[in-house]
RNA sequence: GGGUGCGUAGCUCAGCGGGAGAGCACUGCCUUCACACGGCAGGGGUCACAGGUUCAAUCCCUGUCGCACCCA
């Protein structure tokens, strides 16, 4: 016997360890023999990360996906692991060495650190994966990677992958090794990728500078103008105002841009500023990026440490004078009153220096964007010339482009794409240098004079240097790691053995759907693309589902600091993975963030109670499943029903899964089982299994076995839990189950519905509902029983009547149904079909109340049958409206006429 | 500034050319032999606003306002 509620905490870890016994979640378990494949490969999550609950929607609907496709019986595979997300790593491990206040990571020297991050990883890496458990997730753990390999060694395969792509990518000239400016964070003094950084609005200020001219030249500046605009007064200038953001950086401008049309300087192009502070002289160019209609005109141009004017720089060969140490403080190339200094101290001293020598003009105060580290938004970050290596993404984006358009991967939704395409077609060099330690380091050696040797190993290397230079020589490898996302590019592939051909490669690659929020779709799905075309020469999938953000209840993102955060394992321990997982589920509609309130989970955990109960009752009314039992031999109208509408309930969710419209299969699945199994269906099993037809008993019975059994596999995806509880708990009588539900096929049915029957029970439904309403209307006690006069009834009606008067008695409560002549004074009346009913209320009838009542259905039908009349007269609606709209409006106002007919009886009789 | 998306019942959201829907919340009744994490019945919406296209617009187009996100 069940319990009463179910439990999810008492059942889900008991129902996980019997997949994992079963071996359920390995690769191609319970597939068909010679099935197809379906391949997911995980988003790996970070090492360092917990399950939040982006991860918990992301990965429920890979679960719906590779469940549904494993009951499909294809060879499924559901690729997990993580990634060692290098920059985050680092962090944590540094922070608690500084903590425990042991030797920091550059006393401690890089192999002892690298170890160290490898203990920390066996320690408390991880956890996230054991929080994907509890969610439910069917991934084959027994194939858990990680980006770094077992432990990062060369001869690992997943280390071997990521060299050999790097020296392959070398050998083709789409890497190359460059002195640009980079996003640089000063405080983990490292590049970051421009993905990293986020531009943030702050309150700043434009600081207009006078650089005095050179060479005693001076010019003509115009200071008033008449109505049109042009100049009638002119003063005489020694110097030019630039105006700067960044007061500091004018230690290392190297020229002053002005715009090549704008007449006021048009004559001082060639001539050149001495720089106050620093006393460099420095050009005056002509460029058209110096924009006349802002500030004065004229740009300070800093090429070492700002993006446009390394630009500028370059167009007009200036010098380039980087200023910054890798800390951002001021460098050696500054004049000695500034060295040392960190770049807001600098700001400071330069602007106070500049005052005192009344080089600045004026101030304003400006909203300005300000480049910040995108994870803790605090650190500015700083353009910053180095050496980095660099990818051509821009050659490798073409063939993914190529792809999408001609429709070989997809995104859903579609509109992903105009998204994609924007950033692929003005994508950057990809920065893959990072100045850190915990990654793949770079399979770069450098020779004595500096030339790099990129080779898969470092015996390579040596080779190439002693060709390269006729003798041995001592090689200086590369201290740099690689970008996390240059490995994680590799993912569809990498964890399928690649380079080796291994027998999985062949098999799952190309993989189906690639699972993942937008947010990621250029750090990781362009380069997954863009990797798999140029490696494998195949897309790495062809769907692309890119599910929302997920947001409180008020629609902000949730946040630490905002502290709105939903802990989803919070939500598994309070109301169970079940009701977490079909939540997410139901809300999931496409291209729209979700907004989760706990209330709705709340509801979802009441289904699964109700499910819960509905096998309850199953099981104390005998229904048990019956070997070779057939639904097509049901004979009672209600069992043909229940089929059908099973029929009609797993045809909605198998084309929502399909489609990827999580939410509508969720609900299609919620609103069969809760409104018309439980509501309905349960309900007038009652009289016939308390009944003394032991024949309809039987076939009830059998079929609510076999209608459960189909409401357990089309639920199994969104609740696997609970639904693989009863799955077992029903499998103790009957016949004996073949599998665990996990394995089970997903349920074919064709062929099983019944117009007639639907016909049937839809009137009686409809019937009985209306008969309660009535009561409820004209305040009839819930507990009295009245008898149900019915006048004008067809034969076929009669039939249906005398075939289901107990199940219509019991649900409408009522006394007895009695054909009859005509209405008994003092009724309650109303239609349903072509009969009028009524109920007998004697002398506690309310005339008054009824009549309103049946004026009130009077206006309603009055109002349908004008708006359809307005139509109907309208001429160019019947000459060019569709035949079939025409045809139904003309039915529906029939029937409302003939409704309206019987209604305006009814309140005659009461007059 | 550019782009994308969204404004539908008190709340969270479906629907997206021909009859306004769900869940939650709310109201009334029900201690009915699966379930009060329940049952039954109900109230509640000029589908943001203004134009346009169409026989017909919540749905398509344009604009306005508001909100969100992305990019600069």
């Amino acid at each position: 016997m069940l319990e009463k509620t179910y439990e999810p905490g008492a059942v889900e870890d008991r129902i996980y360890d019997g997949w994992l016994a079963a071996d359920a979640f390995a690769a191609g378990a319970g597939a068909r023999l010679g099935a197809e494949t379906f391949t997911i490969v995980i988003p790996p999550p970070n090492v360092t990360g917990s399950l939040h609950i982006g991860h918990a929607l992301n990965n429920t609907i890979q679960d719906i996906l590779i469940r549904y496709n494993r009951m499909l019986k294809k060879d499924v595979l559901w690729q997990p692991g993580m990634d060692h997300a290098g920059i985050a790593t680092q962090m944590i491990v540094e922070r608690q060495l500084a903590e425990r206040q042991e030797p920091g990571r550059r006393q401690m020297g890089r192999e002892k650190f690298v170890e160290r991050v490898w203990q920390w990883k066996d320690e408390s890496g991880g956890a996230i994966i054991n929080q994907l458990k509890r969610l439910g997730a069917s991934a084959d753990f027994s194939r858990e990677r990680f980006t770094m390999g077992e432990r990062g060694e060369p001869d690992d395969q997943m280390v071997r992958a990521v060299t050999k792509v790097f020296v392959e990518l070398f050998r083709r000239g789409l890497i190359y090794r460059a002195k640009r400016l980079v996003n640089w964070h000063p405080g983990l003094e490292t590049a970051i990728s421009d993905l990293e950084v986020e531009n943030l609005e702050i309150k700043g200020h434009m600081w207009h500078l006078r650089y005095p001219l050179a060479d005693g030249v001076t010019y003509e500046f115009p200071v008033a103008f008449d109505e049109d605009g042009k100049p009638v007064e002119y003063e005489t200038r020694d110097y030019i105002v630039v105006a700067t953001t960044r007061p500091e950086t004018m230690l290392g401008d190297t020229g002053v841009a002005v715009h090549p049309d704008d007449e006021r300087y048009k004559g001082l192009v060639g001539k050149f500023v001495t720089l106050p502070l620093v006393g460099r002289r420095i050009p005056i160019v002509a460029d058209a990026y110096a924009d006349p209609s802002l500030g004065s005109g004229a740009v300070k141009i800093t090429p070492a440490h700002d993006f446009n004017d390394f630009e500028v720089g370059a167009r007009n060969d200036l010098q380039q004078v980087n200023i910054f140490t890798t800390r951002a403080e001021i460098n050696d190339n500054a004049p000695e009153a500034y060295r040392g200094l960190d770049r807001f101290e600098a700001r400071k001293r330069v602007l106070a220096d500049l005052e005192a020598q009344d080089i600045l003009d004026h101030v304003e105060d400006k909203k300005i964007m300000v480049p910040h580290d995108e994870k803790s938004k605090l650190v500015v970050i700083e353009p910053f010339l180095t050496d980095q290596w660099w990818v051509k993404a821009d050659v490798l984006a073409k063939p993914a482009m190529a792809s999408v358009r001609a429709g070989r991967m997809k995104f859903v939704p579609q509109q992903y794409e105009n998204l994609f395409f924007a950033w692929m077609e003005n994508i950057k060099p990809w920065c893959v240098s990072r100045q850190l330690w915990w990654g793949h380091r770079i399979p770069a050696w450098y020779g004595p004079d500096g030339e790099a040797f990129v080779e898969e190993t470092e015996v390579a290397a040596m080779a190439a240097a002693e060709a390269r230079y006729r003798k041995p020589v001592e090689l200086r490898r590369d201290e740099d790691v690689l970008d996390t996302w240059f490995s994680s590019g590799l993912w569809p592939f990498s964890t399928l053995g690649w380079p080796e051909d291994t027998p999985e490669l062949r098999r799952y690659y190309p993989t189906d759907v690639l699972v993942t929020g937008f947010d990621i779709i250029f750090f990781w799905v362009a380069r997954m693309m863009m990797m798999g075309l140029e490696f494998m020469d195949e897309e790495p999938f062809h769907t692309v589902y890119m599910h929302a953000l997920v947001r409180d209840e008020k629609g902000q993102k949730m946040s630490k600091t905002k502290g709105n955060v939903i802990d989803p394992l919070q939500l598994i321990e309070e109301y169970g993975a079940d009701a977490t997982r079909f939540t997410l589920a139901a809300m999931a509609a496409q291209g729209r963030d979700l907004r989760l309130s706990i209330n709705r989970v709340e509801g979802y955990r009441n289904f699964v109670t109700k499910l819960w109960n509905a096998a309850r009752f199953l099981e104390m009314n005998e229904c048990r499943r019956v070997a070779g039992y057939d639904p097509r031999t049901n004979k009672l109208p209600l069992n043909r029903w229940i089929v059908g509408a099973t029929a009609r309930a797993l045809a909605a969710v198998t084309s929502g899964i399909e489609e990827f419209r999580f939410n509508e299969a969720a609900n299609s699945a919620y609103d069969f089982v809760w409104g018309t199994f439980c509501d309905w269906y349960v309900e007038f099993s009652k009289p016939v299994l308390n009944g003394a037809d032991e024949a309809a008993r039987a076939e009830t019975q059998a079929t609510a076995a076999y209608v459960l059994d189909h409401i357990l596999k089309m639920l199994h995806p969104f609740m696997p839990f609970v639904t693989e509880e009863l799955w077992g708990e029903t499998g103790k009588a009957g016949p004996v189950r073949e599998s665990q539900l996990i394995l089970a096929e997903w349920p074919q049915m064709q062929g099983l519905e019944d117009p007639q029957a639907d016909g049937e029970l839809t009137w009686l439904m409809e019937l009985i509902s209306t008969v309660r309403s009535v009561k409820t209307e004209m305040n009839v006690p819930a507990g009295a029983k009245l008898p149900l006069v019915v006048v004008g009834a067809s034969t076929e009606t009669m039939r249906r009547l005398v075939e289901s008067t107990s199940l219509i008695t019991r649900l409408a409560r009522l006394e007895a149904i009695t054909p009859m002549a005509s209405v008994p004074p003092g009724s309650a009346q109303f239609v349903v079909g072509e009969a009028t009913w009524a109920l007998p209320l004697g002398g506690v009838i309310d005339i008054d109340v009824e009549k309103t009542r049946l004026a009130k259905e009077i206006d309603k039908l009055d109002g349908e049958i004008a708006g359809i009349d307005r139509k109907l007269a309208n001429e160019q609606f019947v000459a060019k409206a569709p035949e079939e709209v025409i045809e139904e409006q003309r039915s529906r106002r029939e029937a409302a006429v003939s409704r309206r007919g019987k209604i305006a009886e009814a309140i005659a009789r009461l007059n």
